[in-house]
DNA sequence: CCTATGGTTCAACTATTATCGAACTATGAT
DNA sequence: ATCATAGTTCGATAATAGTTGAACCATAGG
């Protein structure tokens, strides 16, 4: 049995650039991170990964964001409470992420 | 007959974010962007490319950053003169560039 | 004009990434 | 305990991206 409810996240100081820089160049994740921005939400509830989109679909896009450093992916309940990494993400690139969300 | 001697080059306003951010998230590409925010360089004389890498990969490698509008590739001589094109991203996505070039 | 240099383009191949259905897992509610 | 909900994981397939050699193109210099 594989512990699927802890999901594997990169602390602070492994988070890289070109993972970052990848993970935000796709169109769905990013609107994804731009929804976060405005504080946690439940992935059920965000409307940026798409209504008809299957859900293994949705579930390999916020891994990528997840493994990449730029999100936290919690078991809250049944559901998984996503969270924008913002400290971290400040900390380690200043400035990257306002950039960005303010593009 | 093809006029390869100018490249097509997006407009300022052209520019997206996601091709951008797609562009970077290559540590190739990225480091010739680090050296070419020294200034200017011909291509023959970016190291970051790679010594022993053939001349098509190179110029792969330069055509993505210049599709994205990351930097410009005019001929000079009989060289091409890669060129970042900062003032064009910084009006676009301030605070971006000087965020990954200082991470 | 001829040649060397620096680079582009093309075509084929490899490798990585995305999409999605199906099976499975974990939790909450009845 | 059963069931529904929310999500992960796996495996297959499709789509996109990277690498490279060979052929071609443009310019500088003899």
């Amino acid at each position: 049995m594989i512990e699927s409810t802890k999901l594997p996240h990169p602390a602070r100081e492994d988070i890289e650039l070109t993972f970052v820089l990848f993970a935000l160049s796709d169109e769905a994740r990013l609107a994804l991170v731009r929804q976060l921005s405005g504080g946690p939400l439940d992935m059920v509830d965000c409307s940026s990964l798409g209504a008809n989109v299957p859900k293994s679909t949705r579930s390999h896009q916020v891994k990528v964001l997840r493994e990449a450093g730029v999100i936290t992916s919690e078991l809250r309940g049944r559901n998984r409470q996503l969270t924008l990494r913002r400290s971290d993400l400040d900390a380690r690139f200043p400035g990257l992420l306002e950039a960005v969300l303010g593009a």
